[in-house]
DNA sequence: AGCACGCCGACT
DNA sequence: GTCGGCGTGCTC
């Protein structure tokens, strides 16, 4: 849907004028904080800098960075401007990404600052590399050398090569480093300096290339071709198992020869070791990564070398866009689908539909991979705006797995001595006959903890977060009732705060641990784990959940999303869901399509290896179209369903939303905001303006909230409208407007 | 983002 | 009487 957008926005801002700047000029430096504009400064004697530079300046009583945005405007009072304190030792912004932040500003409605930030945040930081020291031996010892033993072992371990660094030297010699500084003023050692050792290892394109089938060679073709022959999109699209990635890599190794860097994109729950070691197998070493977990010196050693293409293919989650690439020539968005490209706190923005914003303004190419494209994917596919890459097959030989509905109705769950039981008997009975066959079973239920509700039998009285509108989770694992918006958790009461009763709480509801509990108690010889993003908080953990499934050290995992996105288990036959109805009733847009796409994910688990695959989808709602597209695999009777009504409704990707969420601690104070707003409401016959009305989260983190939504045609921009209105309308500071365009999350 | 300025509660 | 809480506003 930003492709609509991209065609009707002015085209960039010329830069053809003069790029150097020298002592007096007035130049704009956007500075990485909340500021809508660049502040103008003087360039000081002695001192030339280019559009791009990134500049030490004075601001208030304190320093800070900021990178030279072009010709100050000069309606700043000339009594306020200062000096630039210094060029830093840093790349140079191109062009690309200057133009770039310019834009997702202004289409996400953030101040560019902020948007600058996400890109040269670690600058700040960067001291320059020092360089590599190298210490060798002089060709002729000066006359008079003292000669002590520790000398004599520095020169033994020097005549069988230079050395790097003193330290490593002393090391190696078993003295100190004392001794070497010694050798180097006594004129018996030499110490040069060199350029840094390049931290990042160079992909080889050549390393080991994949054997591809037919169809994955036709479809690697076409994206190989793509790469140097300007913007395009192509939307890679091949169920689970069909071998996506070994196909965009030829991409990737395409623009490796071009001597151009590679982004790829994935869903941060995708990043995963087994991706990484695919990669490592095709180009010989480990990717630059990025992701909000890496600690600080690495993160600026990869901010450094991706500025300046010493990394050449990087891989990372969405923040990864914004990184200052120097000579960036493909992206790879995969799993493009998935909704956790949409950023929702602080700067609201799509890294899919920003990648592409990317793309184009880099003249570059860009894949969208996924087995489940999303519904605005396929109408720009429709539309001729994006190229369709298919591919039907699983490699290797590996079938489809059967997808079988088990209506809960007919067939409801029996109680056992474990209590309430979440497995009905047709799950009950393929689960025995996968352990029979000593083959795995994962079962899926997108629901962290024990139980996601807990109440008073006595009077029905439901725990909820003090600050959230949203119960307490179960987590017996911890032993505490958890807020999953907020992080609130406490101890499960003993006394009921309505009625007074003493140990009447009950748990309602099935998460991950529960069933696991009930799992483990059917069949006592299994052995059972349960997995979600709580108990994989260690890095290390899921590593090492991939190789006891590897071993066949696990039978059952109960997992959440975690555990069913971007891993091949090749021992696991069964896929059950214990809820798949979880999701279709929420109030979202495109809640059926996420169902579908989560659902058809999940059954993509199962049967990668040689023996068959077979899923069981357990629902009240056996008829509902999600689980008729899966089961009777008819996925584009699903999608024009899906389209149909979306179209009817003037709904993405067939029109546009925006939406504001007004929020303050003071209730009062959102009302008036919220009211004010009303009437100076822009009135617009071809404008829906909805609200404002208490957002689905009324509460969260003791912030009351409510919302506006703002529904326009899909050709008319609606940030220029919103813009004007919320400069029209004055409103306390202590209400914080946040403006979502593209909503996709409606609490 | 920092940092100062400002206006109201408990302290050496 | 001051110290300091964080609400508010500004930084070229």
């Amino acid at each position: 849907m930003i492709q609509s957008s991209v065609s009707n926005l002015p085209s960039p801002a010329d830069h053809s004028r003069p790029s150097l700047f020298v002592a007096g000029d007035r130049v704009a430096v956007l500075l990485p904080l909340p500021v809508e504009v660049p502040y103008d400064y003087v360039v000081p004697e002695n001192l030339t800098l280019s559009v791009g530079d990134i500049v030490e300046v004075p601001l208030g009583r304190r320093f800070e960075i900021g990178v030279v945005w072009g010709l100050a405007k000069g309606e700043v009072d000339p009594q306020k401007l200062r000096e630039i304190f210094q060029r830093l030792d840093l790349p140079t912004l191109s062009d690309v990404s200057r133009r770039f932040i310019d834009w997702v500003a202004d289409y996400n409605l953030q101040a560019k600052g902020v948007i600058l930030r996400m890109s040269i945040r670690v600058a700040k930081s960067i001291k320059p590399r020092p360089p590599s020291v190298i210490l060798s031996l002089v060709k002729n010892l000066p006359d008079g050398l003292r000669l002590t033993n520790a000398r004599r072992n520095v020169l033994k371990v020097l005549q069988s090569g230079s050395s790097q660094g003193i330290a490593q030297l002393a090391k190696q010699s078993a003295v100190s480093a004392s001794v070497i500084n010694g050798l180097i003023k006594a004129g018996a050692v030499r110490k040069t300096l060199a350029a840094p050792e390049p931290l990042f290892e160079q992909p080889d394109p050549e390393h080991r290339g994949h054997i591809l089938e037919p169809e994955q060679r036709s479809a690697a073709t076409a994206l190989e071709n793509s790469i140097g022959q300007g913007f395009s999109v192509h939307v890679l699209e091949g169920i689970t198992g069909s071998g996506k990635t070994e196909v965009y890599f030829e991409a990737v190794a395409e623009a490796l020869r071009a001597g151009k860097q590679v982004l790829v994109l994935l869903p941060e729950i995708a990043l995963t070791s087994q991706w990484l070691e695919r990669f490592e197998k095709r180009f010989g070493v480990a990717p630059a990564v990025w992701h909000s977990n890496i600690s600080g010196a690495v993160r600026r050693e990869t901010w450094r070398a991706v500025a300046e293409s010493q990394a050449q293919v990087l891989v990372g989650a969405r923040s990864a866009l914004f990184l200052p690439f120097a000579s960036l020539g493909l992206i790879v968005v995969d799993e493009e689908h998935d909704a956790a490209f949409k950023q929702e706190e602080g700067v609201i923005y799509h890294a899919r539909d920003m990648a592409v914003v990317r793309s184009r303004e880099g003249d570059i190419p860009i894949i969208l991979a996924s087995a489940t494209p999303s519904l605005e994917t396929i109408v720009n596919i429709e539309a001729g705006r994006y190229k369709h890459i298919q591919m039907s097959r699983r490699v290797q030989g590996a079938t489809i797995p059967m997808v079988q509905v088990v209506d809960m109705i007919s067939t409801p769950t029996e109680k056992g001595s474990w209590g309430r039981s979440w497995l009905a008997p047709p799950l009950v009975e393929a689960i025995e006959e996968t352990l029979a066959d000593e083959n795995q079973i994962l079962l899926f239920l997108n629901r962290r903890g024990y139980a996601p509700l807990t109440l008073c039998s006595a009077c029905g009285y439901r725990l909820h977060c003090p600050s959230c509108t949203a119960w307490l989770v179960e987590h017996r694992l911890t032993k505490l009732l958890q807020c999953h918006h907020c992080g609130f958790a406490a101890p499960r009461p003993d006394k009921c705060s309505a009625c007074g009763k003493i140990e009447h709480f009950v748990p309602c509801g099935p998460g991950i641990e529960r069933v696991a509990e009930e799992a483990a108690a059917r069949w006592p010889g299994a052995r059972v784990v349960a997995v979600d993003s709580d108990t994989l908080e260690r890095p290390t953990a899921m590593a090492a959940l991939v190789e006891a499934m590897e071993r066949r050290h696990i039978d059952i995992a109960v997992g959440t999303q975690v555990l069913a996105k971007g891993h091949h288990f090749p021992g696991l036959t069964l896929v059950g869901v214990v809820d798949a109805d979880l999701g279709l009733s929420s109030w979202d847009l495109r809640a059926g399509e996420r169902t579908h796409q989560l659902l058809q994910q999940v059954a993509g688990r199962a049967g990668r290896g040689r023996e068959p695959g077979r899923v069981l989808l357990q629902t009240y709602e056996p008829g509902h179209p999600v689980l008729q597209a899966l089961t009777q695999s008819d996925k584009a009777e699903f999608i024009r369903h899906e389209a149909d009504g979306r179209r009817v409704l003037g709904m993405p990707p067939f029109g546009r939303l925006v939406s504001l969420i007004l929020s303050s601690p003071n209730e009062q104070a959102v009302l008036q905001a919220g009211a004010n707003l009303a009437k100076q409401a822009p009135q617009q016959s071809d404008l829906t303006i909805l609200g404002p009305a208490p957002a689905l989260m009324a509460l969260l983190r003791g912030r009351h909230r409510h919302r506006f939504l703002i529904k326009g045609p899909r050709n008319r921009r609606l940030q220029p409208i919103i813009k004007a209105w919320l400069e029209d309308v004055k409103v306390p500071p202590s209400v914080r407007i946040q403006v979502d365009v593209d909503p996709y999350s409606f609490y």
